[in-house]
DNA sequence: CGAGCCGATCAATCATAGGC
DNA sequence: TGCCTATGATTGATCGGCTC
């Protein structure tokens, strides 16, 4: 009951929250990837190496982004658009212009 | 070039912004630990959510982990009963455990492979 | 064909960091 | 200083795939 959440040896909860520049790269996969932001090991290692964290930490980012953004996509709208609006110019560099007001595909 | 297909939205609901992918709309079945007898419940399904394993259960399990780190039907029964949990949370454990003990194993060997840099 | 395992993930929760 | 939200980590349990 209640009891015991004697998780006694839990010192290593110490957190930390990671820098601002990590977070900026992590996002930036995570809009740019929205419709499917699972990535690779490959990729993990490589976000890891840019943020300077592990690869554990790059799943629990992962992992608590994608449960987070689900449970309130509401909360996470206007990070949303800021990051896709700032990746989608990368994106129309590739084929001629096209538009790049919104996101692609609306049926 | 394009890369993009799915989509089934049948619900025909949706807010307007950002889509709603596949991914958003993965739900878990809900833990099947059932645990019949217990309490008088007037339902009919009994799913017990996460358990929380108490100190002992964890000393325990942890105790014979480190004397194997597999379990045998035998020892799993055995476990089970006297820690009162099911075999499938006795088997479960270790399976977690195995993988955070891996996980243990990756990270500290990242952190050993340091030192001598030679050259 | 089913049981156990692996690897990844989910989902709920813990404990702290941060903002006011 | 107290309180509430944001966030990283932990973990029992689920999902799909593979082996035997």
């Amino acid at each position: 009951v209640m009891i015991l959440r004697s998780r006694f040896l839990d010192a290593r909860r110490k957190r930390r929250n990671f820098n601002k520049q990590a977070t900026e790269i992590l996002n930036e996969y995570f809009y740019s990837h929205l419709s499917n932001p699972y990535p690779s090991e490959e990729a993990k290692e490589e976000l890891a190496k840019k943020c300077s964290i592990t690869v554990s930490q790059v799943s629990n980012w992962f992992g608590n982004k994608r449960i987070r953004y689900k449970k309130n996509i509401g909360k996470f709208q206007e990070e949303a658009n800021m990051y896709a609006a700032r990746t989608a110019v990368t994106a129309t560099s590739v084929s001629a212009h096209g538009s790049q007001a919104n996101s692609p595909s609306t049926p | 070039v394009s890369q993009d297909r799915e989509r089934g939205d049948e619900e025909g609901q949706q807010a307007g912004q950002g889509q709603t992918f596949d991914w958003m709309k993965v739900k878990r079945n809900p833990p099947k630990t059932v645990k019949v007898s217990d309490f008088g419940l007037a339902g009919a399904h009994n799913n017990a959510m996460r358990t929380n394993f108490s100190t002992r259960q964890l000393t325990e399990l942890e105790k014979e982990f480190h004397f194997s780190k597999y379990l045998t039907r035998a020892r799993r029964v055995e476990i089970a009963a006297t820690l009162e949990l099911n075999e499938t949370q006795v088997k479960i454990w270790f399976q977690n455990r195995r993988m955070k003990q891996k996980k243990r194993e990756r990270e500290g060997a990242s952190a050993t492979t340091r030192s001598s840099s030679s050259s």
